[in-house]
RNA sequence: GCGCCUGUAGCUCAGUUGGAUAGAGCAACGGACUUCUAAUCCGUAGGUCGAAGGUUCGAAUCCUUCCAGGCGCACCA
């Protein structure tokens, strides 16, 4: 759409160019919005602003000019006019609009989606929550975000991946195991005094010992720790991480690979990194530790990634898995991350750039935090304690398409306040019904018809003429803007777009419903009212789609 | 102390990367169902865009300083 206009603009740039040798500059870059005021026509361009400078002339006599250029008549151009300081606003004529809303029609599903782009291949890492215990509400927050923005780019023609990325080595999984073997030797009456505070309190690892206790029963009571801990460790990682698996199933969350840390150990990825950063100078020994310069690229400190006590840190691995994603030919990482991680995004920029990456090929997201509330409340967490709210606990309360919603419809870099109390409401105060009720009465509309005994002839031969009302042209203009949004969305990585436009892109509908019967008497127009909507059903069933949101067809 | 994020209506937040008279939802107030779903619609009211400077035709948006809140600043992950 806005190219289309771009097009027309720049034809009318250039004759006025030849015409009244005005001087360009060649990196004038023409820029198409929306008027503020619908009144003022449907496009505006800045344009004779911009030139006015350089071209040492008056922005509204430019604007005059370039408008007096543009070829009024012709390519769907109703009219071309001044306003204001200068802005050049544009009107498309009615019949563009008819032939553009057929052309949604004939896409369907496949409205608002871009033909995919071959330069880039992207993998998006989120959630990578540590397999120590369940999903919370942030993790959830992430995760939707993740997902979102992974249908988003795909939507918009980008290749991508998804990927889990799951710690599955290190010290936490051993305190893990040992809190199982613990709460075990509870459970059989053999409790060593009080629990280790630095241990994993919650109640699934009482759960999960619980279970080992009815299959192994008293197998393992009198082995010494250092024996019976490997097995602890394993089973509570894989019941913990098969727990993640199924909330995120249950969350619509489906990722393309899961990437365990420890086959980078495993295959030697990880000295190989090492080996390699230390051949070019990048990493030294220094107090008994090795170290990698970060200080060398942006970050504040040279970070260590061996220490002394010979095992490597998390950061080291990191280094290897996302060598390791470039590699297997990813040409843009995204990786998301809690609010509370954001120290690490400039050490990971100095690691892309000393293995000989541009610096902009890894991009961070940062995702902020989540506070529940529960009627105005706020509802306390504290992971240490094992007091937190899962994931999978709001799910149930709330639904997935709500609690998709909530966690989607705010910029990530603000806090988000989730009301479980409003998010339940089934009343005005909650805007995932408002929209999905849009659709269901649709398609309401469309069963009524049916019962009417409205048949639909061949689409092309609707005639969309009968479609003369203000608001079915406002309707089809928001309609048309679909795929710029998802397009906007995927170019800034911000999925709070999406339902924004939804929600506003239903707002006119719920108008129009009111104000103007589709099914009557009149049975050209009826289905000229019902082509609109059909393309209207395709836009909102397309976009909830993206959100990872349920279309129902009744409420 | 240093760094990142945030500050816009009573509340929760948008604001098309510098554009035209700063917008929506909720809450408040007043209206609208004998016709396709009232989970809806229409109207009223609500603002020193945290503060002060600066940049220019033009600033909620960019720069500087300050204030407030959140989060970081490990040989944890």
């Amino acid at each position: 759409m806005k190219e289309y206009i771009e097009k027309i603009l720049g034809e009318a740039l250039k004759r006025t160019a030849e015409t009244e040798g005005l001087e360009v500059p060649g990196d004038i870059e023409i820029i198409v919005e929306k008027p503020k005021d619908e009144k003022l026509g449907d496009f505006s361009s800045n344009l004779a602003m911009m030139l006015a400078r350089p071209a040492k002339k008056n922005p509204h006599e430019l604007a005059a000019l370039l408008a007096g250029h543009i070829a009024v008549g012709e390519g769907g151009v109703e009219s071309a006019s001044v306003a204001g300081p200068g802005f050049i606003n544009i009107t498309m004529s009615r019949g563009f609009y008819r032939d553009r809303l057929r052309q949604v029609a004939a896409q369907g599903e496949s409205h608002g989606h871009a033909p995919a782009r071959k330069e880039q291949k992207v993998l998006l890492e989120f959630v990578s929550a540590n397999p120590t215990g369940p999903l919370h509400v942030g993790h959830g927050r992430g995760a939707a975000v993740g997902d979102c923005l992974g249908r988003l780019l795909k939507a918009a023609g980008y290749d991508v991946r998804t990927e889990y990325y799951v710690n599955d080595v290190g010290n936490q999984m051993n305190i893990l195991g040992r809190s199982t073997l613990l709460r075990y030797r509870e459970l059989l009456g053999r409790s060593a005094g009080e629990f280790p505070a630095d241990h994993y309190q919650g109640d699934y690892i009482t759960d999960i010992a619980r279970d080992i206790q009815n299959k192994h029963g008293e197998e393992f009571i009198d082995r010494p720790e250092a024996e019976a801990l490997p097995f602890f460790r394993k089973t509570a990682a894989d019941w913990v991480l098969e727990g993640i698996k199924k909330d995120l199933r249950e969350f619509r969350v489906d990722f393309d690979n899961w990437f365990s840390e420890r086959t980078l150990y495993d295959d030697g990825s990880v000295n190989r990194a090492l080996d390699w950063l230390r051949e070019r100078g990048f990493v030294y020994d220094q107090d008994g530790a090795v170290w990698l310069k970060s200080s060398a690229f942006h970050d504040d400190k040279d970070r260590v990634v061996v220490k002394q006590s010979g095992e490597q840190t998390y950061f080291c691995s990191d280094i290897a898995y996302h060598q390791n994603k470039v590699e297997r030919g990813f040409t843009r990482l995204i990786d998301l991350f809690g609010a509370d991680h954001h120290g690490y995004v400039p050490r990971m920029k100095a690691v892309m750039e000393a293995l000989g990456y541009d610096e902009s090929v890894f991009h961070a997201i940062l995702v902020q935090f989540v506070t529940l509330k529960r009627g105005g409340e706020k509802v306390q967490m504290s992971t240490r304690s094992g007091q937190f709210i899962t994931l999978s606990e709001v799910v149930a309360e709330v639904g997935v398409d709500v609690a998709r919603y909530f966690f989607l419809m705010r910029s990530s870099d603000t806090h988000l306040d989730f009301d479980l109390e409003l998010a339940k409401q089934e009343t005005p105060e909650n805007p995932v019904y408002y929209i999905q009720y849009a659709h269901a009465r649709i398609c309401n509309i469309f069963i009524t018809a049916e019962q009417q005994g409205v048949t639909w002839p061949a689409k092309g031969e609707v005639d969309l003429s009968l479609l003369v009302e203000d608001e079915e042209f406002t309707l089809i203009k928001k309609i048309l803007q679909f795929p710029e949004v998802v397009e906007k969305s995927a170019q800034v990585l911000e999925v709070h777009r999406v339902p924004h436009y939804l929600h506003e892109l239903v707002a006119v509908f719920h108008g129009y419903y009111k104000r103007h019967r589709v099914v009557t008497e009149d049975r050209e127009r009826t289905l000229a009212r019902l082509f609109l909507l059909d393309g209207l059903r395709i836009t909102i069933r397309n976009g909830l789609s993206i959100l990872g949101i349920s279309a129902p067809e009744k409420m």
